[in-house]
DNA sequence: CTGAAAGCGCTTACAG
DNA sequence: CTGAAAGCGCTTACAG
C-alpha cells in the first residue's frame, strides 16, 4: 500500500495522486470537476480521496482563483430581532447560490466596524453586506476601490453610493402618525435612538433610518397642523432601559402624550414598561405604536401595532444584489426600497376624554 | 517614482519591497513585526506599504502558518436570544484575544450542521463552538481528528467527550416545579420542543438539553408524590405557534393543569398567547414559569418568572476554553455547568380555589 | 541586519 | 486525456 500523508496533517493532493498512480494535475482536475479526466483516472482518484479522508485546501484554492465563496455581513446589534431576520434572509439567498456568509457584529461602534471591515478585506471575501454605523463611509469606499463589492441594508450613506436596500421609513412613519392624528391624538410623542436636531446640526453621525423616522414624524405632524411638532420627541433611546426613562420623563409631563410611537421594537420594550409603572392603561390611558414586528409585540396585552419590515425579504435582497455584483454587474447602484405594512392591532383608541 | 502595481489588484510585498528598495524577505518581515529589521528599512518599507495601500492577504499567510486567527460558531437558532447572547459572549472573548468569530446557523437541521461545519474545516478555521443539533457526533468527530479543537456549547454529546459549556438544565427544572409543588400545584404541565418518551424510545435523535429538562420535570413530579407525571408534558414544541397550539390543548382538558413551564422563551411567548387568548389570568387563573430571561418577559403583564441562564458568560467560557485548547491545552475535556438564576416576578400563585 | 530561494496546497496554461 | 512546471502571496530557514 503506498504511504499516506505525514501524520497530523491533512493529506493534500499530490497525497491523493500519489496513491491513485497518476499526477497531480490530473488528482486536481477529478477532485475540482474540471477540465478533462478519463474515467479511470476519475475513479481511481475519488477513491483515493475517500480512503485518504482528503478535504481541500479552500485557503490555497482561493489563493489562485482569488474569490472565497464568502460573503460578509456587517451588522450593528444582533441582538435586535429585525437583524436577526434579515441576517437569515442574507444567509438563505447566500447558501442557495453556494456561498457562505460570515456574520459579524459592530455593536454599533464604528471604529469596530472599520476593524471588522479590514478583516474581512484581509480574509478576501467576495463581497459586503453592511448596515453601516456612522456616516462616515471612508473603510467601505477602500473596500469597493480594493474590488469588493458593497451592499448597504437598512442605512443609507450620503457619501457612497451603492445598491441599498431599506424600506421607505419617512413615509412609514408619517403613516403612523396620520393614524394617530386621525383618532383624535394632538399630543403625540417619539421616542427614538437617533440624534436631536440639536446634534444633527453640530455634526454629530447619525443614520439615515433614525433620522428618515425622525423625519417622518415631525413632518407629518406639522402638515396636522401641529404648533411645536418637537415637543414630544425624545432622542438618544439606545436600549430598552433608555427608553424606558425617557417614556417616564414623558408621562410625568404637565400635559403628556396621548400617544407613544416607538421607534423600534426594543424602543418599544421600554416605553411598554414605562407605561405599565406609571399605571397607566394602553390604549384607553395612552395610545401606542412601535416600529418592527418583534414576537412579543403581539402576545402582551393588548397587542400592539405595529410597522413591520420585511426583514427577511430585505436581507434575502441584499444577498441577491450582491451577488449580482459579484457576477459582474455592472448597471448604476439602485436604492430598493421594500414596503412595510402596518399590523393594526389593540394598542391605538381615541385620547382619554379628559385630556 | 517606481511602479506600483498592476492596476486593479492589490500590492502585494515584492510591489511594497520594490517600492522601499528592499528585498521581499525584509519588506516581509518590517510588515510583519517579526525577525530582525534595521530601523531605516522598516521605516521605508511601512512608508511604501502606506502609499501603495498594502493590505496582507491573511489567506496567503494563513497557508504558511496553518493558522487563520478564525474560530467557527456554529449554533441552532439565531432568533432564539439565549444564542444571540451566547453568541455575543464568543466574539467578545474571541476579539480580545485577537481572533474573528464565523457565526453560523443551521437551523436546527443535522444536514446543514454536517455541511457547515465541511465548508468551515475547509476555510482552516483554527477551533470551533458548536450547539449540536442531534446526537451524531460524527462530523465532529472527524473535525478533531483533522487538527480542530471542538467546544460544546448549551448541548452535551454522549458519544463526543470535549469541553462542554452549560448549565445544570436537570437542577434548574427541578427547582421550577419545586416551587410550583410548593405553592401548591400537583397538575403541573410543561410544553417543551423536545422529544416524547416514546420518541425517545423509538430512537429518534434528541438533545441533551431538552431531555435533561424534561427528566427534571418529571422526576421533581414523582418526587412530589404525583402520580401520573407525563399526564401535563406536550412535547414538540419547535416554534410559538406550536407551543401556542399545544397549551390550547392543555387549557381544554376536563381537569386542566394549575400551572405551566414552558422549556424555552419562544415556547414561552406561544405558551402566554394561548392562555391569553382562552381568557385565562395570569397568575390568578393559571400559574406560568418560563425558560430564559427574553426581554419581554418582564414587561407584559404580569411579568413573567423565568429561570435566567447566564448566555454571555456561557458563550465567553466556551471561547476561553476554545482559545486554551488552541494554543495547546491537553487537559482532559471537562464539562463546565454555570449556574442559572430562578427570577421570581409575578406568574405563580397558588392554584385557583375552585380546582 | 539582509537577501536568494524554497515551499505552503492548490490551479492552470502549455505541450504532448 | 495526461503530466511537468509555473505561479498565487506569503513565511522562513539558510547563508552571508
Amino acid at each position: 500500500m503506498s504511504r499516506g500523508p505525514a501524520s497530523g496533517s491533512s493529506p493534500t493532493i499530490p497525497d491523493v495522486a500519489r496513491r491513485a498512480g497518476v499526477s497531480t494535475a490530473t488528482a486536481a482536475r477529478a477532485l475540482g470537476g474540471y477540465g478533462a479526466v478519463s474515467a479511470a483516472a476519475r475513479e481511481a482518484v475519488l477513491a483515493a480521496a475517500e480512503e485518504l479522508g482528503y478535504r481541500r485546501n479552500e485557503l490555497a484554492r482561493s489563493m489562485i482563483t482569488g474569490r472565497t465563496n464568502t460573503i460578509g455581513l456587517v451588522i450593528a446589534d444582533i441582538e435586535n430581532p429585525f437583524f436577526a431576520g434579515a441576517a437569515r434572509g442574507v444567509s438563505d439567498a447566500a447558501r442557495e447560490a453556494g456561498y457562505e456568509v460570515v456574520l459579524t457584529n459592530t455593536d454599533e461602534d464604528p471604529d469596530a466596524e472599520r476593524s471588522i471591515v479590514r478583516v474581512l478585506l484581509s480574509k478576501r471575501i467576495d463581497g459586503l453586506i453592511v448596515a453601516p454605523t456612522s456616516p462616515d463611509a471612508e473603510h467601505l469606499v477602500a473596500a469597493r476601490q480594493a474590488g469588493c463589492p458593497v451592499v448597504l441594508l437598512d442605512r443609507r450613506l450620503e457619501d457612497f453610493a451603492v445598491d441599498t436596500v431599506l424600506v421607505d421609513n419617512v413615509a412609514a412613519v408619517r403613516d403612523v402618525v396620520d393614524r394617530l392624528v386621525g383618532a383624535g391624538h394632538r399630543r403625540v410623542a417619539m421616542v427614538t435612538g437617533a440624534l436631536s436636531y440639536e446634534e444633527r446640526r453640530a455634526g454629530l453621525p447619525g443614520i439615515s433610518t433614525g433620522q428618515d423616522r425622525v423625519d417622518g414624524f415631525l413632518t407629518a405632524l406639522a402638515d396636522a397642523g401641529i404648533a411645536e411638532p418637537t415637543t414630544y420627541l425624545r432622542t438618544g433611546a439606545h436600549s430598552p432601559e433608555q427608553a424606558c426613562a425617557l417614556t417616564e420623563e414623558l408621562i410625568a409631563l404637565p400635559d403628556r402624550p396621548t400617544a407613544v410611537f416607538a421607534s423600534n421594537s426594543r424602543v418599544a420594550l421600554g416605553v411598554l414598561k414605562a407605561i405599565r409603572e406609571a399605571g397607566l392603561e394602553v390604549p384607553r390611558g395612552i395610545s401606542m405604536v412601535g416600529f418592527d414586528d418583534a414576537d412579543w409585540t403581539s402576545v402582551v396585552t393588548p397587542p400592539i401595532s405595529v410597522v413591520a419590515q420585511p426583514a427577511h425579504a430585505l436581507g434575502r435582497q441584499a444577498a441577491e444584489l450582491l451577488l449580482a455584483r459579484i457576477s459582474g454587474d455592472e448597471e448604476p447602484p439602485r436604492l430598493h426600497m421594500m414596503a412595510t405594512n402596518f399590523l393594526s392591532r389593540a394598542s391605538v383608541a381615541p385620547p382619554p376624554p379628559e385630556s
